[in-house]
Parts: C-alpha cells; structure tokens; sequence
DNA sequence: ATGCCGACAATCTGTCGA
C-alpha cells in the first residue's frame, strides 16, 4: 500500500540516509531491494548504478514505496535517490562542471529543509595525469559548492563514493599503494580543505578511532584478509552534525553472493 | 605482483574502468 499522503507531512523521529556504490544496480537489484525491506532508510543514495535511466529497475523498488530520481549514463558512473516521502530535484551535475563533462556523477534534493547530494567522485587513477586533474577539479568544485551552500546558510549532507582514503588509519596495511590517487597528498589536502569548512565526517565523528572501511577490492581475497579501505563518506553542515544520532558500516553485504565491491554507510539524524 | 567484476561490442574474448 502506497504511504499515505500525510505521512510525507509528519516529522519522525529519525531520518536515515543511506550512501552504497552498487557497481551495477541491475546486477545488484535484489540486493537493494532486500536492503530497503529490511532497513528502511528515508533515502537510499546510490552510485555506480552503471545504466542510462530507462535501465533503472524503478519497479523493483516502487512495489517497496521507493520513488526513484535517476542521473544514468551507459556502461559507467550514474547517480540515483530512492526516497519514500516526495523530493525536489535541484542540480543534475556538479555545480562548475562544464556541460562538456559527460559523467554522470551528482544529483541533488530538497528533502525537507536539507539539502542532500549525491556524488560518486572521480576514483582518478585512469586516464593518466588528465584523470587526476579531473579529480581534483571535480574536488574543487565541491567545496566551492560547500562553501556557497554554508553563506547561504543552508542545511546538508553531501555522501556518496568519495573515492578518497583520509588517513593512514583509513585502508588496511598493503591495501593500496603510497601513489594511489585515493591517497595523494594532494587528494587529501582537497579532501582537508572541505572538512574544514566546517564540516563533520559522519563515521569518524561518532567513531574517532576504530578500524573501519567500506569497500574490499573483488581481487587477491581483499575480503577474507580484511584488506579494506574507508572511502564512502558522509559530510554534514554544522546544524546537521548536530542532529548525528548513530552512523552504521553494512558489513553484512559484502558476505552475499555477487556483492558489490562496497557496503552501504548509513546515518541517522535525530529532529 | 596477486586469485575480480561489470558493461559492451562482438563472439566462444578483449578492452576499459574501477
């Protein structure tokens, strides 16, 4: 039975936000459904859906109450929100990207009165020097946005697939290599430079020092070794970091038959 | 350096991206 139409009206007492890199939501369709039967997030964002939009299996998730807005592109990247209570679609892309960047790799809401993006962000080791530049282009262009979004006094979280390791503390001994483009220094100074806006990470917040990652690489056992990096982050504006009652690593998925290589991170604001 | 995965165009594999 559909909600009914108040219910989009009522406060509850706990929102949750869901972040998870599907790496193919066709393939991983049944995985997501099971996932919003069970946990029952306020919205479920998705990155790596790797379909153009009339791929999407919306159905699969509306028998479920989940409405769908989709930024798809064929074979790679795409961005999607489920959401149960109705949303307002504001960006389709990064604001300051070129309309000659074809990736699709941001969608952004109005639910409620936050603001929720959703970005999968350059993993930048492809391409040679142009794909790190992309990526640090694409990072520059997200704390401007930040910086704008904090002058206009707004409130959001922007999660997703931030391809980047923060610390040492964040990937497993051997995991990754010191030249990889999720651990640059340079990467971590743009990762930096949005944090300190003023902006609070959701896990380590809440968690300052546990060993915790969200993804494990499909080769050389990475799983059954723990060999894991943290690179799936949630970003809270000050007023919203207030609100941070609980965050949760979905472990659990990676165990499933045909995982995605990443586990979903959900956050819970209390109103 | 490593034992992978998914999409795709084109077969019974190769390439790309992550």
């Amino acid at each position: 039975m559909p909600p009914h139409p108040a219910a989009a009206a009522l406060r509850s007492p706990l929102t949750k936000i869901t972040t998870w890199n599907v790496n193919s939501v066709r393939i991983r369709e049944t995985h997501v459904a099971d996932f919003l039967a069970r946990e029952q997030p306020d919205l479920l964002l998705l990155q790596e859906i790797k379909c153009e939009e009339h791929q999407f299996p919306a159905l699969a998730f509306s028998n479920l109450g989940y409405s769908s807005v989709i930024v798809g592109q064929k074979s790679y990247n795409g961005v999607a929100i489920l959401h149960k209570a109705p949303v307002h679609v504001t960006h389709r892309k990064l604001p300051g990207m070129t309309e000659a960047d074809s990736h699709s790799r941001y969608i952004e809401i109005n639910f409620g009165d936050l603001i929720v993006g959703n970005l999968y962000l350059p993993n930048g080791n492809s391409n040679g020097d142009e794909g790190y530049a992309y990526k640090l282009e694409w990072m520059e262009n997200l704390r401007k946005h930040a910086q704008a979004m904090l002058d206009a006094d707004k409130n959001f979280i922007l999660a997703g697939d931030y391809n980047v390791c923060p610390t040492d503390a964040d990937f497993a001994p051997g995991a990754i290599s010191k030249t990889d483009a999720l651990v640059r220094p340079q990467t971590r100074a743009a990762f930096n430079a949005l944090i300190w806006l003023g902006l609070t990470e959701a896990v380590r917040a809440l968690h300052p020092a546990e060993k915790l990652y969200t993804f494990w690489d499909y080769q050389a056992g990475a799983w059954d070794r723990n060999s894991g990096l943290r690179i799936d982050h949630a970003l809270l504006s000050p007023r919203v970091a207030e609100q941070l009652s609980a965050v949760t690593i979905h472990k659990a998925e990676r165990e499933k038959t045909q995982p995605s290589d990443h586990v979903p991170v959900s956050v819970e604001l209390a109103n």
